[in-house]
DNA sequence: ACCGGTTTCAAGCGGGTGTTTGAATGATAC
DNA sequence: GTATCATTCAAACACCCGCTTGAAACCGGT
C-alpha cells in the first residue's frame, strides 16, 4: 500500500522508519542509529543504499512528492481540459492543490500521514539543502499552478494572491501537523470521531481557504503600525 | 530597545545571539559554542547564568512571550471594556491577538522580529518540552481569546472555530517567516520595499484571516474523500 | 561445487556535543 | 588591605554523531 515499489526490502524499512522518526523528532534530532534500530537494520545500511544522511532525507522526499504533485498536475490538466478556453474556477484550482495534500495526510497506514506532516513543517526548515531541494521539486507544479490562479483571478494584483497562497500554505500546514497542535489551543477535550476526521477536515480547510483566497482586498496602509489606537 | 531590562550584559547578550542563531539553524542544529562565539562569552557561561541549553531556550521565550501576552490581554481588556455587555466585533478580536504578533515581526531592531519568526516556527516543533513549555505559557491568553471569539461568534460551532484558529495560526506563521519562504514559491523578483511592508503584510493577513474565519460553513461531509470525482 | 556480486555486520574513526571543574579575575564591603 | 562574593576562563569530561572499513554472509548462475 505504499506510494512507491520498494527498491531493496531493507531500504524501503529505512525509509519508513526514518519518515516516522523525522517527524516526530525532527531532522537533526534523529539519529542515523535510531532509524536503523526501528527499521531492524545496521547503520552501515543507511550509507549503503543511500550514500549519507542528507541523501536519505532527499530520497525520502522524492518518493512521496513526485507522487504528489503528478496528481496535483493530473488534477489541473483535467479541470483546465474541462474548461476549455475559459479560466477554471478558483475554488476547483484550490482543491486541485490541497486536496491531493489532504487526502495523502488522511493516509495513516501507508505512511502518507506521517509525510505530509514532515513536508509540513519542512516548508519553514532552516536547513539549506532541504529548501533548495523543495523550492526545484516543486518549481514546475507550482509554475503551472500559479498561473492557473493568476488567469482565475484576474481581478487581484498578482502580488496580494502570491501573499494569499503563502498564508494558505500556512493554514493548510497546520490543519495536516494540527491533530498534536490542536489540542495546545485546547479542542483536546472533544473525542475524535477517526472516521469522518478527513472528510470534516477537509470541508472546514476548504472553507477557510476560499474564504480567505475570495476576501476583499485589503485597502492599503489600511491600519497605523504603532500601537496607540487607545480604544474601539 | 530590548523588551526587557538586561539581567547581566553577558546573559542578555547570550540570549540576543541565541534568538538569532535558533532562527536560522533551528534549536539542535545551533550549538552552544555558535552562540557563545556570537555572544563574544566563554562556552560555560551559557551554564553558570541560565543551566543548561534547555533552560536558555526556555527563558528565551520566556522575556519576549509575557510581554507579547500581556499586550494581547490588555488590547482585549480595552476591546471589552469599549464593548460593555456586547460583545466585540471579531475582526477586533483577530486585531488584538494578531496585530501585536504582527507588529512584533515587524521590528527588527530590537530583534522581535528574529524571535517571532522563531516562535512561529517552533509552534510545530516536535521537542516535547517546548511543546509543554509553550502550552503552559499560552495557556491564560487561548481562555480569554477563546472566550470572546465565542461571544462574538454564537452562530459558529466552537469546535469549527477551534480550527479556523488553528489556520489563522498557520496563516501567520507562514506570514512572518514568509520573507524567506516566499521565494520559495517564486515571489524573489519582486523589489521589496522595506518600509511600507509590515503595514501592508499586516493588511494582507488581516484581510485573509477575516474572509478565512466568516467564511461560510461547510456543509458537512462535502466530498467524497476518494479521488475519482473524474472532470468538473 | 565454485564463483562474482550484492548485501549485512561488528568495530572503529575523527570530530563535535552539552556539561563540568577548578583556578584566575573582577568588583564590593569592611 | 583583605575577605567575600559573583563572574569569567581554559581545559577537560564522557558521550554520541555521521561515516568508513574489511571481513563475513547470502544468493543465483554455471
Amino acid at each position: 500500500m505504499t506510494t512507491v515499489a520498494p527498491i531493496s526490502d531493507t531500504s524501503s524499512r529505512i525509509l519508513d522508519a526514518a519518515e516516522r522518526l523525522f517527524m516526530a523528532h525532527g531532522f537533526e534530532a534523529t539519529t542515523l542509529r535510531m532509524i536503523t534500530a526501528e527499521a531492524q537494520a545496521n547503520i552501515a545500511a543507511v550509507n549503503y543504499h543511500f550514500g549519507s544522511k542528507e541523501a536519505l532525507i532527499e530520497e525520502l522526499f522524492r518518493r512521496r512528492l513526485t507522487w504528489l504533485n503528478e496528481q496535483r498536475l493530473a488534477a489541473l490538466d483535467r479541470l483546465e481540459a474541462a474548461a476549455g478556453d475559459a479560466p477554471v474556477k478558483p475554488r476547483q484550482i484550490v482543491e486541485a492543490f490541497f486536496g491531493v495534500a489532504i487526502r495523502m495526510a488522511a493516509d495513516t497506514e501507508g505512511g502518507g500521514c506521517n509525510f505530509m506532516r514532515l513536508l509540513s513543517r519542512t516548508y519553514t526548515e532552516p536547513a539549506e539543502f532541504v529548501k533548495n531541494f523543495l523550492a526545484e521539486e516543486y518549481a514546475e507544479v507550482l509554475a503551472r499552478f500559479k498561473a492557473a490562479f493568476f488567469k482565475a483571478l484576474p481581478d487581484v494584483p498578482q502580488e496580494e494572491f502570491l501573499w494569499r497562497f503563502h498564508f494558505m500554505l500556512g493554514a493548510m500546514s497546520y490543519a495536516v501537523s494540527g491533530a498534536d497542535a490542536i489540542n495546545v489551543i485546547g479542542a483536546g477535550q472533544r473525542d475524535r470521531d477517526q472516521a469522518g476526521d478527513a472528510d470534516a477536515l477537509y470541508a472546514r480547510l476548504m472553507s477557510f481557504l476560499i474564504g480567505g483566497l475570495r476576501a476583499p482586498l485589503p485597502e492599503r496602509a489600511a491600519k497605523p503600525s504603532k500601537k496607540p489606537r487607545k480604544a474601539a
